[in-house]
DNA sequence: GCCATATAACGTCAACAGAT
DNA sequence: ATCTGTTGACGTTATATGGC
């Protein structure tokens, strides 16, 4: 199964995911449904089917649905499945009525795509819906590995009078018929609702009942199909560490502890630090890219101005080019320096898409001087030498451009009003910037609660396995009193 | 269908930390 | 000292959900 967006413009408030599985599923008989489903494990997966998983005791449920989304994916709508599982490629899960709003109830459910207003159906299973081994919490791998798993799935009759609406009832349940590699062995569990959290924040329990008869209770199942990057409390322990070893005085040890200690405790790592700590640790996570600046070459005759930071407000959305060491050059000025033909040269992918109608676009100088405004501009391919694309800005003007402001140095303004503009275009700058360090902070944040969340659901299996083995070992080596 | 509530994402502000 | 990035807090918005 590949892991794609779905076309939602950058814009966009909401990242959507479509699973696509690698083959359609059989369009057999309804209830029974087959498909095949594949995870990106790491390292990649053979083309399917992958070898069988090793057997495991316990599994993590993962319902997600159908049908892929109707209109542009809305606020909050259909979100709710995002609380329950990891992706979502529309419809949703019906919940319970009775159970109330906690996120924890959604264990029960039926597989139901929306065909209008409120009306839901049944639905086959088009999209996503897995199940997804935990094979592995060995230290060098302590997340699950999930695994190319073969399933069936089979909807259960309402026992009530077959229509699925909103009016589920509670004899409403979803089996999930898994079939493990070439056994072909169907194995059916029944997941019902074992929690009744109701509040805010309430954990999730789900009670996963095996074919065995036995029950595993699963708490905030989230997983994510990309490798995860926990923090791990290993790597908390050498912070701790490294710190009380920088100490040398003895006397002041106590209370640079306790102060470094507060300081620790006052404000954590941020997530990008986080996540690259742990991205140098786990092969295969992507780092976070940091900022840098990288000298370019210019050619003469051509003023030019190196762009630090570039952010461009398009028609089409929001950009922000990270212009490293790219440049603006100003190939044909006006008389104000900066009427006409603007080339941009960039040295990533930040640019906006050729065709784009900049309707915002403000630049800083490396100096942190010169800031241009030029809305309307559009912005044209003019060529492509190897991986340095170039891009014209095109102004719309003809005499002096409507909204293109070239601001001076601040020493040369004079007039308040001149600096009441600064002052305004300042805020405007840092306000957008701000705005995108909001979404990408929200964005790194969810992705370190996802992975705490995820690292709870595996340890809470190992936990179980070892409860379990205790008790089998205690069983062996208790004295037999008959 | 209406309404209250839940949820998720957003924008903004402010505080803080680190870089310059 | 100043700038800039990060993030918690807060209010807003849009939508789904559930009860009536």
């Amino acid at each position: 199964m590949c892991l794609q967006p779905i076309g939602i413009p950058s814009a966009a408030r909401r990242s959507w995911f479509r699973f696509h599985f690698p083959t359609p599923p059989p369009s057999g008989p309804a209830p029974q449904l087959g498909f095949l489903l594949s995870l990106p494990p790491s390292p990649p997966p053979p083309s399917r089917p992958a070898p069988p998983p090793p057997p495991s005791s316990s599994f993590y449920l993962i319902v997600e649905l159908s049908a892929p989304p109707a209109r542009s994916r809305p606020a909050g709508g259909g979100v709710r499945a995002l609380n329950f599982s990891a992706a979502c490629a529309g419809g949703r899960i019906n919940r319970r009525r009775k159970l109330g709003r906690s996120k924890a109830l959604f264990t029960n459910v039926l597989i139901m795509s929306k065909c209008g207003r409120k009306k839901y159906i049944k639905t086959s299973i088009r999209t996503c819906f897995f199940v997804a081994d935990i094979v592995s919490t060995s230290a060098a791998q302590p997340f699950p590995v999930l695994n190319w798993k073969q399933m069936t799935m089979e909807t259960v009759e309402s026992q009530q009078d077959g229509s699925v609406t909103d009016s589920v009832t509670d004899n409403d349940s979803a089996h999930v018929q898994t079939q493990t590699g070439q056994n072909s062995i169907p194995t059916l569990a029944q997941v019902s609702v074992a929690g009744s959290g109701t509040g805010r924040g309430s954990p999730a329990v789900t009670l996963v009942q095996l074919p065995s008869g036995q029950t595993v209770h699963v708490q905030g199942v989230i997983q994510t199909p990309q490798p995860s990057v926990i923090q791990s409390p290993q790597i908390q322990t050498v912070q701790v560490a490294t710190i009380a070893e920088t100490d040398e005085s003895a006397e002041a040890e106590g209370v640079i502890d306790s102060h470094k200690r507060r300081e620790i405790l006052s404000r954590r790592p941020s997530y990008r630090k986080i996540l690259n700590e742990l991205s140098s640790d786990v092969p295969g996570v992507p780092k976070i890219e940091e900022e840098k600046s990288e000298e370019e070459g210019t050619p003469p005759n051509i003023a030019t101005m190196a762009v630090p930071t570039s952010i461009y407000q398009t028609s089409t959305g929001q950009y922000i080019a990270i212009a490293q060491g790219g440049t603006i050059q100003i190939s044909n000025p006006g008389s104000d320096g900066v009427q006409g033909l603007q080339t941009l040269t960039m040295t990533n992918s930040g640019a906006p898409p050729p065709g784009a109608t900049i309707v915002q676009y403000a630049a800083q100088s490396a100096d942190g001087t010169q800031q241009f405004f030029v809305p309307g501009s559009q912005v044209v391919v003019q060529a492509a030498t190897g991986d340095m694309p170039t891009y014209q800005i095109r102004t719309p003007t003809t005499a002096l451009p409507q909204g293109v402001v070239m601001a001076a140095s601040p020493g040369s303004l004079h007039s308040p009003q001149q600096l009441a503009e600064e002052a305004t275009r300042k805020r405007e700058l840092r306000l957008m910037k701000n705005r995108e360090a909001a979404k990408e902070c929200r964005r790194r944040k969810k992705e370190y609660v996802k992975c705490l969340e995820s690292r709870v659901a595996v340890l809470e299996v190992q936990n179980k396995k070892l409860i379990e083995e205790l008790e089998t070992l205690k069983d062996i080596c208790s004295p037999k009193t008959d």
